[in-house]
DNA sequence: AAAAAAAACTTCAAGCATAAAGTTTCATAC
DNA sequence: GTATGAAACTTTATGCTTGAAGTTTTTTTT
């Protein structure tokens, strides 16, 4: 019977789902926490930053959204206040008038590498306790939900 | 060298941290996308609903905002919504003029059991691909984390 | 070449979330 | 019994987030 699809099953996936919800909610409020407390920023800045790192030359507006699957108004409010603070510059796009290039100045780099550095020794310091064996397989499962949902769209 | 703590494991549990919230958030915003297209709600109303469902006598809004996590504040926007809807009644506490008892409705009891059994449904399906056994594993592995985090509290 | 459609943004309205400040009510101290 | 402090909320300011509507520029059709 093992593998067969139940209403037990069906419960206990429900059970996963609420467990794996409250973990990571808990884990990222942590990171939200210390993000503020150490360097007065947010969990989406710091995402918009991440994925900005990744592209020396800069990323349009439309790609930063695509990558970070949030709507394109979104990443427009959130690069106009790392503007503001000189982390992101906005560059023209040569051949495109509509299209603007965002890019980590400088200080944005080094403020990134601060705040990677620092979030790696965090979540580090979180899954402490879990196994590295443990954690491969457990990001193995994540991913086939992942692949699951990407397909849908 | 089994279970020793080396710098390429923190980065191993950096990875599993992000692939575990980049799945989370795929299902929570198909989940929301769902709550959304068939229901005209949020997942925050759905979570006040769920916490309300288990406390027939009703909750205080503070409460609510400790089973829930959230912000005081945060509650008395989202519960003055439900109201407004008619899916929770707000009843003054006898011994306390400073309290208010926040109850489903039984239009909200109801409205909360179709969200809930098509919410099942919805996790069933997503997380079809993950074995029973391996659901159990994981679930135990972020019980952990969460544990660990309470405890810092 | 003019018209229509699409692309790349930005703006807007509404809801969610927090921290901080403000109100009213209750409990304690004196 | 009056003052002090705490408790239970609500309000406010700021930022994140979305979907929808609006603008400008580019591309495609005809």
């Amino acid at each position: 019977m093992s593998g067969s699809t139940t209403a037990e099953t069906s419960k206990e996936r429900l059970r996963l789902w609420l467990r794996a919800l409250k973990a990571t909610r808990a884990v990222e409020n942590a990171v939200r926490e210390n993000l503020r407390r150490d360097f007065a920023t947010t969990l989406p800045r710091f995402d918009v930053m991440a994925a900005l790192s990744q592209y020396p030359d800069g990323l349009k507006m439309s790609e930063l959204s695509g990558v970070l699957k949030v709507s394109n108004g979104n990443v427009t409010g959130i690069i106009e206040r790392l503007a503001e603070d000189g982390f992101v510059a906005r560059e023209k796009v040569p051949g495109d008038r509509r299209a603007s290039l965002a890019k980590l100045t400088d200080t944005g780099r080094a403020e990134f590498a601060a705040q990677a550095a620092a979030h790696e020794a965090w979540i580090n310091a979180i899954f402490e306790g879990v196994p590295g064996d443990e954690a491969a397989r457990i990001a193995e499962s994540l991913d086939t939900v992942a692949r699951q949902l990407e397909d849908k769209d």
